[in-house]
DNA sequence: TAAAATCATATTAACATAGTAGGTTGATAG
DNA sequence: CTATCAACCTACTATGTTAATATGATTTTA
């Protein structure tokens, strides 16, 4: 399941395409607007940060901004940052320990499959596509 | 994330449809097997046979068997009457507390499509399709 | 130089996960 | 009828994760 921070962090940078007009967006003023806890705001975005996806600047007037525009950013690269992968079970984690079983579980295709799926689905919707409300359409 | 105990759920099912021949399987025998601890199966086996899954036989020369056959069972029925449901946030689970803000977020329409695609996923393949490895073909 | 903002670290209550353990009930074979 | 076998039920527990909260340090700019 996605846990808070990786839904936190798509509202987060939704919240800073809607309300970026050439200025940062202040942290606090998008915790207020989210109806979230600044100071657990102040702990989801470094991984953003981290990331690329948005950038920074200090001091009076600072704040949050894009690093690229909302039609190239898309959900995919957001969720994963901030949830680290969308494996669906624990042996396709990036850390996880080698199962021995691997070669003969039956089961592993159907996970690889469904977290090709997941993948493919949360890089296929855009920043633009959410704020837009273009979900669940063919391309 | 799926849990060991949908995951399991999955095993168990396979490894009960491979080994049944008119006799019911000793859940012990699939322990062995499937290298999992028979007891922690014993406590997973329970939603199987609630959902009607699983049907047992007690005493000597008793066990389970599929209620269906392995062509007629989805990988989606056995994986959600483990998990309960396969929502993939919190606040798409059934016995979810109603989010004040559902009308105007955005992000919902995003969860919303990729949980009906997940469900999709898994109601399209049957446990006979994982037996002969079928996973990932268009149909 | 003081204010505004990000950045860093530590703590914590609540909950979920992944098991372990022991006993009970029901069916069957000898 | 009784020993055995297998499912069934209930309780417990260690470990880890989640979702925060709290406090303070650092950096930059007006």
């Amino acid at each position: 399941m996605i846990s808070t921070k990786g839904r936190y962090a798509l509202r987060v940078v939704i919240d800073i395409a809607e309300n970026e007009n050439g200025a940062p967006v202040r942290l606090s003023d998008v915790a207020a607007r989210q109806e979230i806890s600044f100071k657990y705001l102040e702990l989801i975005i470094p991984s953003l940060t981290k990331a690329g996806i948005v950038s920074s600047t200090h001091g009076k007037g600072g704040g949050y901004c894009l690093s690229k525009s909302a039609a190239e950013l898309t959900v995919g690269e957001v969720v994963r940052s901030a949830e680290g992968d969308l494996a669906p079970v624990a042996c396709l984690k990036c850390d996880a320990v080698p199962c021995g079983r691997a070669n003969i579980c039956k089961t592993l295709g159907v996970w690889q499959e469904y977290y090709r799926l997941t993948n493919e689905y949360f890089d296929g919707i855009t920043i633009k596509d959410v704020i837009d409300g273009n979900i669940g359409f063919k391309k």
